[in-house]
DNA sequence: GATGAATGAGTGTTCATTCAT
DNA sequence: GATGAATGAACACTCATTCAT
């Protein structure tokens, strides 16, 4: 995916290209700063060290951004979970290094990001945008080796993503503890049949 | 709760406590139509069919109008799950029973209950308002008896309310379904360690 | 002249003339407290412990209001100037009890005066009010004898009042001091060609 | 001083200063006609000929707009004053030619001044704000040749500043006058204890 | 292509005034 | 006569967007 979904021209020259990053990183700048309140163009092209034309020639406007901010910041996200699922850690388990690289990757710079896909969220169709945040395409089964229903599916991702959100959304103080991690872990294999150790 | 946290005088006569009414009904309708982009003073006193003026005296700024909002619609939410828990019924068990209620509730004029609610957590402090939208206070039990601890009472509360909460915002076409009803239970007798029936 | 110079009717009855006197009064209490910007309606009737429909049975409009003070406390402060010349004082000289009443009367509640006043003065015809303010009307006369000018009246007068408001409204230390005044006297005396002591 | 205290954006193009000039122009206009009451900045905008957004880009209140515009005025009073002394006119004493220059000076354009200076002086610190107001720095000493004391001083310019106000603010008809020029002159001669010819 | 001055519709909020109760 | 809820015109100010330079 380009990083702006609809440009007026889409940019070749280099410069093009970190003028748009400029925007982009700017924009997310301007988000963690002041929130969504605080977010506007004028602010944007200025922390951008652009003009407010220049800004318009490549977002035809200021959605735009966010939706393009949305995007890069979700890619951002899907990398930085790959990467860290790619280590090869024997002494991890596959789910419970994906739940670790989850909760990494929401704690940094989590505002800017919320608030761009809650924007995001909020102009478009959900069910189209679910999608988008489904990072781990591998089929997941159960203890007997069966593979999920949708809604089971369902239920296990967005149950431990939701849990992940809360505590980023909530500023527990748990969030990046072991204990944390332990719990959430056992939510997926107690879901799934596998033996859980019994809690701490 | 007071429906206005703060009113610049608190309404005597019915006829005030109507506007208020109005004005939050209004809000309501507003923020189910247009989202909160479209959500401004003037179209809500309009919608009201009260003047300007009028929305202002019960209301100190427009935030405020959201205040009330969220706490009305979360008011309404536990009593409506309030009201589900107390039907006499032996053939449900208490922790399908919450379920039931909790999407149910939801279900209804989910758009404008949950900018209400985000508009609220934009502003406040998250950690605070947590503690607003629990709704069983009741202590709740591993398989052997034990009280869980705080950060598996909140992984429990989390996951099961995010899966919900994801699944209304998505759309699901299994909102109201019993499958998805089902794993709900089973995600949370699972991590208590209660037997569950195999997956559907 | 009355206090209120139209009212819708005038108030015969003692409770009526006590609700002219309470709006009054917290007129100038809000002028004082929260300048001109501060000065509504609302804000009066509600200091005045009537409601707003009573404040307008009263008076006409806002400006009412404004006028109706600035004639009480030009009279007050007539009063007050009356009071102390009366007093009989031989070891003072005519000119310097008059300065000398004149700026202990303008150093109290100054800002309310000064503010209705100058709304006054910004609202009507300034040849008109000038003479409300003239306070003795007493001829006075040079040093040979003479009757003054039409202008020259006018010189001596506003200007030791000029140099007495100026110090009121720059707020000088020495407002209040004997140097102060000796100087006021000494420039009346000095223009009316009175041998004058040398300056301190 | 520069016209505008602080602007947003400190205007580089010739645009822009045009655009603080109309703007100022119009406030002077506007006030003029029809007093601080219909000083709004849609008017001051409309009557400059200029989108209400680009006068804020130059102001970042309508406060602002008085303030530099009583700032561009006391410029300009001090320039007209300053003028008139330097013309090199042997038949005319310096005191006399200064309270000349004052009488003139202030009988032009004498309401949007005097708003604009009493907004002033509604807003800020009276006492700071004195010291803007004066024009001539010489030391004045009197018919001894000692220096004025610092009541002597203030007395001084403050009563002949105060007279004059107070002819211009009257619309007296001998506002430009010899004979109130004479008077004047024989107020401030015969304070410092010069011979002054009989009052005419 | 870049700039940034200009635009003006839109929005939150105030408050003088009216009038049903 | 008193009350105070309601009204709505008016106004300060913002900011997405355009376009002349």
């Amino acid at each position: 995916m380009s990083p702006v979904e609809k440009t007026r021209k889409t940019p070749r020259q280099p410069r093009a290209q970190a003028s748009v990053d400029f925007v982009l990183e700017a924009a997310a700048q301007v988000l963690e700063a002041t929130g969504e309140a605080g977010f506007n163009t004028n602010a944007v092209a200025a922390r951008a060290g652009v003009s407010i034309g220049t800004l318009y020639r490549y977002f035809p406007d200021k959605s735009a951004i966010l939706r393009a901010l949305a995007a890069r910041e979700t890619e951002a996200h899907r990398l930085a979970v790959m990467a860290i699922l790619n280590e090869d850690n024997p002494d991890v388990a596959p789910d419970r290094a994906m739940i670790r690289a989850f909760v990494r990757a929401f704690a940094g710079r989590s505002r800017a990001r919320r608030i761009a896909v809650s924007a995001l969220l909020a102009e478009a169709d959900h069910a189209e945008l679910a999608a988008r945040f489904e990072i781990d395409g591998r089929e997941v089964r159960d203890a007997r080796g069966r593979p999920l229903s949708r809604v089971q599916a369902f239920v296990l991702r967005r149950a431990i993503h939701g849990a992940m959100r809360a505590a980023v959304l909530e500023g527990v103080d748990f969030l990046l503890s072991r204990a944390f991690e332990d719990e959430l872990v056992r939510l997926g294999r107690a879901y799934l049949g596998y033996p859980v150790p019994r809690a701490a």
